[in-house]
RNA sequence: GGAGGGAUGACUGAGUGGCCGAAAGUGCUCGCCUGCUAAGCGAGUAGGGGGUGUAAAGCCCCCUCGAGGGUUCAAAUCCCUCUCCCUCCGCCA
């Protein structure tokens, strides 16, 4: 949730706003509801505040005199009966209104859509394409069954198989061992939240079509374990020298992936379902953006770490998504679509998610909220995929990244007969 | 699934209708004391919001004792619903 406050007062932060994509007007209207809220609230206060007086004078009078004084009292309750709803109903108006205005972007972010990102690094080659693509070695290897996947479950679910899943499994390990190396405590959160945690990690009400709800139950699959995460120091307020507090989340990730129709249907690369490890972070609120290098950081010793090629992206303004202020994807070539594509990113949501929260620090001069990041270590099920197109050898077979073989147990995968 | 007990400030914990935003203790801050440390002594110390200040300070007010609703002139305290924790019984591993 956004600060009403600096949004009427800070012209950057509203200009922050303006640079995503927000409804014309939207804005406007938060901005009246506020105000006519503080004026309501002005009236009911002082309201409550006489009619605190009366009361507390009845209890100090004399027996003798309460009955009158009760029945002066009681003209308040009448008068707040009516005002206190109207107050009621314009603070809803202003909390839904508001719930749907993004985090502003940072000033660092560039301006513009989908394909205005800014180009940071890039790091490794553009290999050729392989012999077979990354859907087509899954079915060659026995690593991918997504015909099963459909009939079991619909389109976009599949069985993930055979050294694939030693794979994946080892992936898991040596990235939580990474993490744990800087500090990340490792955490297999819930991936069944209610809907309150949904909105305070900021994807409702904005995100709602992306999610699976369990209406019987009224809980819903999250997309990442974000979300778990985001909970877990819901409410609290911490001491300086508690920050930064890093999480890594390793959970499946549930994703309905609704408006992607025709998109990306090929193997894995786009299914309901995949695992992920993700990172978290607590920080204070004046060292978030190092925290946001820091975790970037981090993402490129991975990618480069198992020698995928890739490029850095700092995205633009509009394609931030609503609680991010500044993200950076990490974009790894696909040989067999002879471009980059989004692999793993990071946000800084700044205090947006913390807001709702409540999540804050102590400071010598007041309390303050703290700033929450996330950024992907590694998507399992897509990191695959990358690894099936660079990895694969002439013959068909294929080899495993060195740094996952004292995992896997094996360094090649022969092709099948 | 059934029966009962509980949730109070950073923490422990008292408080059954007005004198309670809340005893006491711990912690923390400042001061005193003290070769150093520990101990001791004194004072202060909840959060959120609105108003008034150019700003900070200050001042005035409102809300908050798990969450939401209700009774009452008045609720931490009485009633209802929900969430969470604990104990016992049953069921499953």
């Amino acid at each position: 949730m956004i600060d009403v406050r600096r949004l009427r007062d800070e012209p950057e932060y509203r200009a922050g706003i303006e640079r995503k994509r927000v409804r014309p007007g939207l804005i406007d209207e938060v901005l009246a509801a506020e105000e006519e809220r503080r004026n309501l609230l002005g009236e009911v206060e002082r309201l409550r505040a006489e009619q605190n007086a009366a009361s507390k004078a009845i209890g100090q009078a004399a027996p003798e005199d309460r009955p009158a004084r009760i029945e002066a009292a009681a003209g308040f309750k009448e008068r707040l009966g009516t005002l206190e709803p109207r107050l009621a109903e314009v603070e809803e108006t202003v909390r839904s209104l508001a719930l749907q205005i993004p985090n502003p972007a940072s000033i660092e972010t560039p301006d513009g859509g989908e394909d205005d990102g800014t180009v940071v690094r890039t790091v490794g080659g553009q290999p050729a394409a392989p012999a077979l693509d990354h859907a087509a070695l899954g079915e060659a290897l026995g690593f991918v069954d997504s015909e099963r996947g459909a009939q079991a479950s619909g389109s976009r679910f599949a069985y993930v198989m055979n050294e694939a899943v030693l794979l994946e499994l080892a992936l898991v390990q040596w990235v939580m061992a990474e993490l744990v190396r800087e500090g990340f405590t490792p955490v297999v959160p819930p991936v069944l939240v209610r809907e309150q945690t949904m909105e305070e990690a900021g994807f409702f009400p904005t995100d709602r079509a992306q999610v699976y709800e369990l209406g019987e139950d009224e809980l819903f699959l999250v997309g990442t374990s974000e979300v778990p995460l985001s909970a877990l120091h819901r409410g609290d307020l911490f001491d300086p020298d508690a920050l930064p507090l890093r999480y890594g989340g390793f959970s499946s990730c549930f994703r309905r992936e609704a408006g992607t129709y025709g998109k990306d249907t090929r193997g894995i690369f786009r299914v309901h379902q995949f695992d992920k490890v993700e990172m978290f972070v607590w920080a204070h609120p004046d060292r978030s953006s190092e925290e946001h290098e820091r975790i970037l950081a981090t993402e490129e010793r991975i990618v480069g770490g198992l020698g995928l090629p890739y490029r850095v992206m700092d995205i633009a303004a509009g394609d931030l998504g609503a609680p991010a202020a500044r993200k950076f994807d990490l974009e790894v070539w696909l040989p067999s679509e002879g471009r980059y594509r989004e692999l793993t990113s990071c946000s800084n949501y700044l205090d947006y998610s913390a807001r709702r929260l409540g999540t804050r620090v102590r400071d010598a001069d007041g309390n303050r909220l703290v700033h929450t990041l996330n950024g992907t270590a590694c998507a399992v099920g897509r990191t695959l995929l990358f690894l099936f197109e660079h990895f694969q050898e002439a013959d068909g077979g294929l080899a495993v990244p060195d740094v996952l073989v004292p995992y896997t147990g094996f360094s090649r995968v022969e092709p099948r007969a």
